[in-house]
DNA sequence: AAAAATATATACCATACAGTATATAGTTTT
DNA sequence: AAAACTATATACTGTATGGTATATATTTTT
């Protein structure tokens, strides 16, 4: 069982970190903390240093919660190809996955933190890495097995379909239309099925 | 000739907007522009209603910059195809234009303004709105003249290829690769070669 | 259940914030 | 060049900020 503290703590986290991903390391206050969590400020600062050490906790929650969906979904495909397609069709409701979360974490942090947070910055930059890796070992096993072939190396194959996704969920953020998400996702599973097969 | 007054609003605007464009609008305290422009609180405040119009100025300001630059990519090519190439060109060296903006306005306001102010955040919208339509109607040209064949109609044809374009520059931005660039604009020459021509 | 340990609340720093009133400097107009 | 006007600097609001010291609850161990 876990400790009262030890709850606290994920309780902290949990309600902080849609706060943070959409207001933002600057935007977002102690006293906004304190009242969506309420606590006070003792509590929060008897559980993590300061603030920055609470935004970094924040993160790495929203961001091992994306990373993974990511997984499930990369292991829920039987061939290589299936796995890119199951992918692709969660990224058509990324919208709606991230919503709780407020947002895609990596893209408001990767922005946001850019010229405020080195840490914060350096974090999303690992998870970018980190799913780029995930999707091109899909690639690397079905070029492996012979299942596909592919004109570039996996992990630059990998890097093109996640910039590609990563800008409609750019697109969509910034516009609130869905539909970036929708059409992007459409295009890609035909260009994958043309290109790969 | 220009009178003092409105040199010194254009001094500030032009001063003030890399701050902003960095730092986010929560971000940038009015303090960073005094010491930005060497003025004084007196000075913004006699030029400017208040923090929001002074950000507002600054965005509308990157914005422009960046709209008669698409402008001028897309009146270089000849044909509709050449205008396309001239502007994948463009953003195969965004980074280097966006530079001393301090990065991509619309990925930067339209992402960090998202919760936090939704004067920019609508700003941001329809700057992404008219580069669409720029580009579309290059397409619209295009099928016009028959010089080219489009599988969907030229806006939403526009729109997929902003989006790719904006999600290579996302990416650059957030990992500070600008490998990102230019893969997705090769990738975009050799689509649209074969895909229009 | 008492004692020891730990977690949270309260009250408080010093500083930074956006914004304002007013005095002073600088420009235009006459 | 004087007068009228305008723009900038200074000094000052009240409030919010991140963070801390300490008192008070609440757990956990004995």
């Amino acid at each position: 069982m876990s400790t009262k503290a030890e709850r606290t703590t994920a309780y902290i986290i949990e309600t902080v970190a849609p706060v943070f991903n959409k207001h933002g390391y600057v935007g977002t206050s102690m006293s906004d903390l304190t009242e969506a969590t309420g606590l006070t400020k003792g509590a929060l600062y008897g559980n993590f240093e300061n603030k920055e050490a609470l935004a970094l906790s924040a993160f790495q929650y929203n961001s091992n919660k994306l990373l993974e969906k990511i997984d499930e979904k990369l292991s829920d495909g039987r061939t290589s190809l299936d796995k890119i397609f199951v992918l692709t069709a969660f990224y058509r409701n990324y919208d709606v996955f991230t919503m709780d979360m407020g947002g895609c974490p990596i893209l408001n942090v990767g922005v946001d933190a850019q010229h405020n947070n080195p840490l914060l910055s350096a974090a999303a930059k690992e998870t970018i890495k980190t799913i780029e890796g995930k999707i091109a070992l899909v690639f690397e096993n079905g070029v492996n097995s012979g299942e596909l072939r592919l004109p570039v190396t996996p992990l630059q194959f990998a890097k093109q379909l996640y910039t590609m996704l990563q800008g409609a969920v750019a697109m969509a953020t910034m516009t609130g239309d869905r539909k970036y998400l929708i059409n992007t996702v459409a295009y890609l599973e035909q260009l994958v099925r043309r290109e790969l097969k």
